[in-house]
DNA sequence: CATACATATGAACAAGTATCGATATGTTTG
DNA sequence: CAAACATATCGATACTTGTTCATATGTATG
């Protein structure tokens, strides 16, 4: 495995940054059980609605959550599962917390 | 896969803000392939030698990599196989792109 | 011990960004 | 069409942070 590219790096770091949010990865992790509608997400996690919209303009833009319209409201679930399952192997590191060689 | 307590969402977030930097990720995949002396990575990736030690600080505070001195020289590596298994897991992500449900 | 080399630290600045409050856009129902 | 509800956008602010320059710490060699 090779050293990714420097443009590549740069959208790799991209990435990250924006998981590197709590408030974004909490939202993350709410909707990855199921889709979640803004003001649900709002209301469960405490946060404005203004709030959570910013971010998921931020997670939208990156392609790592996609909202479906159902009448007045939008839920928003995780891109694929390339996302979806990045965030559950991450949890899991963070869960079992060793790790030496 | 229950979503992660908020101090683990913290942690979580924390690794990843670590990993949202360009530079820092060219560091650390610049030491995936072999431990790295300070100066051979200001080098390589043409930073100066503060900012690489100033980032190195960061990552090894969060214990994402480990220096070992030899003589004058200090050679920085992964901190272990969880954190590179993880790094070669988003190369992997950001190659292949794609990623439909 | 003094000099040279390798790395680390500290102060300071610029740039980015998370958050809030207010307002706008869009959608449904009477 | 107007009123109500859900979401998005805009402007402003406070805070974080990546980077640089200068300097300190530590390590080996003459």
């Amino acid at each position: 495995m090779a050293i990714p590219s420097q443009p590549d790096t740069t959208i790799l770091a991209e990435t990250f940054r924006l998981l590197g949010d709590s408030t974004r990865l909490r939202i993350l992790f709410f909707c990855l059980e199921a889709p979640r509608s803004v003001g649900d997400i709002a209301t469960s996690l405490e946060l404005s609605q203004s709030l959570v919209s910013h971010h998921l303009r931020l997670l939208r833009g990156a392609r790592l959550v996609r909202g479906n319209r159902q009448a007045k409201q939008i839920f928003y679930e995780l891109a694929d599962k390339h996302v979806s399952g990045m965030l559950v192997d991450m949890a899991h590191h963070v869960c079992e917390e060793s790790g030496d060689d």
